[in-house]
DNA sequence: TAAAAAAGAATGAACATTCATTTTTTAACA
DNA sequence: TGTTAAAAAATGAATGTTCATTCTTTTTTA
């Protein structure tokens, strides 16, 4: 009598396969039989695996978004001043762009483009929870200007997005010194 | 004996509908069926009108591009201070991006996928010459930091794609009192 | 050895592009 | 001005390919 026990190594090769390939082409053109087949494994596997196309995009979507916030917060306490406490986050997300730029990339693709079903963004979301509480601190403080959320996100931790697609798209090599004029650019653009 | 006079109306339909079928779904779910429909055609019409899709997208984007560079550099001239030319041409992008709102989401997708093949995105890029040396200009006066010009477009006109992209998900309603936070947040991050 | 896991081949739908005709436009001339 | 025929423009249907998903069979596991 066996047991239910699918391969996790094939789950995480399909999931790697997934991501390589949207990066290269996007959604629709990283076809099932090619993620199979850069995973080894039969196209019928995916569907003991996942749903169906759609699944497998909205699953690891959020596993990687997970693995984003986890890192983006992971040394984060919410006893550290503003000021601390937001350049702590933002060199980290800065550091998890570089290192893990496959993943980063994918991201970038799911919060641009429609790939990704509303539900699946939506629990995303909520990932952010921690910046959007040290904001609401840094406000409540005097620290940072009370301006929007959306305002805030969008000049100090999209931009790295941008610069990490043009860094993977050959067009410039991003330094240490420009992490740092970057961070420097972000902190200028709320702090009271 | 004839002479060539294609339809001016048609190609103009063609053009609209292409960004508005790539906006709902990416350029591999915007088929050239669906296309053609959308414009009152057949679909061997398309290619009386360009070569290929490929071919379709690419003449898009570069139309589209321009339209909103002659509008965001309209009323500019080099002989304003770099303060206020840099005031003038962000707010003029940001107006864009909210009367437009259809062709700037176009843009977003365009510049943040592999949409658009290497040659045209390059054709595209030098669209925004009149803003690199007004860049340029202030750095060498002393009125903006001497930072990359990566850096300075990701953090004061980038973040207006991300703005825009969210209204247009209908996640938040993009205010005229936002718009001013919004360019106070860009000078903030870039003036000496 | 029985059930789960995996496979490869099969299925049917959707797609980009081309083909064979039909319709429209043009301009020379009656 | 009105007629006509040649060329351009436009079309709907056809073609061949690619894809997501399912079906049937084989392999692995406990």
């Amino acid at each position: 009598m066996a047991k239910l026990q699918k391969s996790i190594d094939k789950r995480n090769a399909l999931v790697g396969a997934t991501i390589e390939l949207v990066n290269n082409n996007g959604f629709h053109a990283a076809p099932m039989s090619k993620i199979a087949k850069m995973a080894n494994v039969s196209p019928a596997t995916i569907y003991l695996y996942f749903e169906n196309k759609q699944d497998l995009v909205n699953k690891v979507y959020l596993e990687v978004k997970s693995s984003f916030t986890d890192y983006a917060f992971k040394t984060y306490t919410d006893d550290m001043s503003v000021k601390d406490g937001f350049e702590l986050i933002w060199k980290r997300i800065a550091d998890f762009k570089l290192k893990e730029r496959e993943e980063a990339m994918f991201l970038a693709q799911c919060d641009n483009t429609p790939m990704i079903d509303e539900p699946s963004r939506n629990e995303g979301i909520k990932h952010l929870q921690p910046l959007l509480e040290l904001w609401e601190r840094g406000k409540k403080e005097g620290v940072i200007k009370k301006f929007s959320n959306y305002i805030l996100y969008a000049y100090t931790i999209n931009p790295l997005s941008f610069l990490m697609l043009m860094q993977n798209r050959g067009v410039f090599q991003l330094t240490e010194n420009h992490i740092q004029e970057a961070y420097k650019s972000a902190w200028n653009s709320i702090k009271v």
